[in-house]
DNA sequence: GTCTATAAGGGGATAGAC
DNA sequence: GTCTATCCCCTTATAGAC
């Protein structure tokens, strides 16, 4: 097999039955990571549902750990990408908070298995994770808080700490992947509708928005 | 060794030494079970925390699940209990909401992992508590919930979703426990301090009375 | 109650044939 | 790229002596 090959980010080629399983890999392993944690998941169980023997598994990622820190990465990346551009979203307050928070909603209905994987490493202590963390997501949210203190001292908003008002979004949006499951039994369903997060937003938005006093 | 004995819950009398060491046990696999989850413990572990053999530890607790179930047991009685106190805490709405919140922050405070415990479970899916919330959490909640549409028709407060507020506060108290790596990492702290923790309270009660329309 | 010994299985990872 | 075979460690749990 393998001879039609295909570009890739670090300039290589390869074949395209290697880009191919690898999103496969990549796919079920967020599932399997998602459910069980790193430790809990194990490298025989992703393959069985990629459909392939471990060993040939290996043959793509060489370990578990590579393949964990992938994942990882590939959310991250994505989280990355979407609060930048609720950056430079709208100019006011009331509609930069609204589509931040809207946003993150989004993404833990379009990625809850991510947002999962993410929750257990943090929980954990984020041992794979720290120094990302630091290098990445905290100058972002400096420069988010600084943003909000900027609009505190026009009189736009009411003066909260900014720092706990992103740890409050990120909770109550993030939740709705995280603990999906708890949030299906409360409302006695299966699963989570898109009407569902609709309503979330609702609420969210109403109740941040006039709890920071922003007129709308 | 053995022979002093103290009466139990179920009645039964055992040894002094069985007590003190069942306490032990809980609180290092509470530990464990936080940081590693229930696939990522191991008994060894736990047991060498606890200062004793695997062997040993499995005399007093038969099996890993068993002692897991433990754990998850003591936890949920915990939240439960403090949950129904707040719920005879004042009359009106104002007072009553700040102590919910105030209380389920303390309770992140105090029992950090205990809470990681409880999450690492629900993220995976809730397979050992599914039923438990069903029969306990969902009608606690219920109650709560018709509490707060009772406000509402009474024009205490803004018309707003019971439900979505509840899964709000419970993610945003709980994140300062479940979370607080990130927080820690995100404040450039080894820790969180009491100092912290207030801010979080003053911050979460000022923006939900207000968002929800409940004048102080 | 605590110890040594060990069963029985799963886990990640590698070697080498095809 | 995929397969069979295998190594070796760690894990839960039990048996039985003291």
């Amino acid at each position: 097999m393998a001879s039609a090959t295909t570009p890739k980010r670090n300039g290589k080629r390869q074949s395209a039955t290697r880009t191919s399983h690898e999103a496969n890999i990549l796919r079920v392993a967020e599932e399997v990571f998602a459910q069980l944690g790193y430790n809990g998941a194990s490298i025989d169980m992703i393959a069985d549902r990629a459909g392939m023997s471990k060993q040939n598994m290996l043959y793509y990622f060489p370990s578990k750990e590579v393949l964990y820190r992938r994942v990882l990465e590939n959310i991250l990346n994505l989280w990355l990408e979407k609060m930048q551009l609720l950056e430079h979203s709208g100019e006011e307050p009331a509609q930069m908070l609204r589509n931040y928070i809207l946003g993150k909603i989004e993404i833990s209905r379009q990625y809850p298995n991510g947002s999962k994987v993410f929750a257990h490493e943090i929980i954990s202590g984020a041992p794979f994770l720290s120094d990302f963390l630091r290098d990445n997501l905290v100058p972002q949210l400096e420069a988010d808080a600084k943003l909000v203190r900027g609009w505190i001292k026009q009189g736009k908003m009411d003066p909260v700490d900014p720092m706990h008002l992103f740890f409050t979004i990120w909770a109550a949006t993030q939740t709705y992947a995280d603990f999906s499951r708890q949030i299906e039994i409360a409302l006695n369903k299966d699963s989570l509708s898109a009407r569902d997060f609709e309503k979330a937003g609702d609420f969210l938005t109403h109740m941040v928005l006039k709890g920071l006093g922003i007129s709308l």
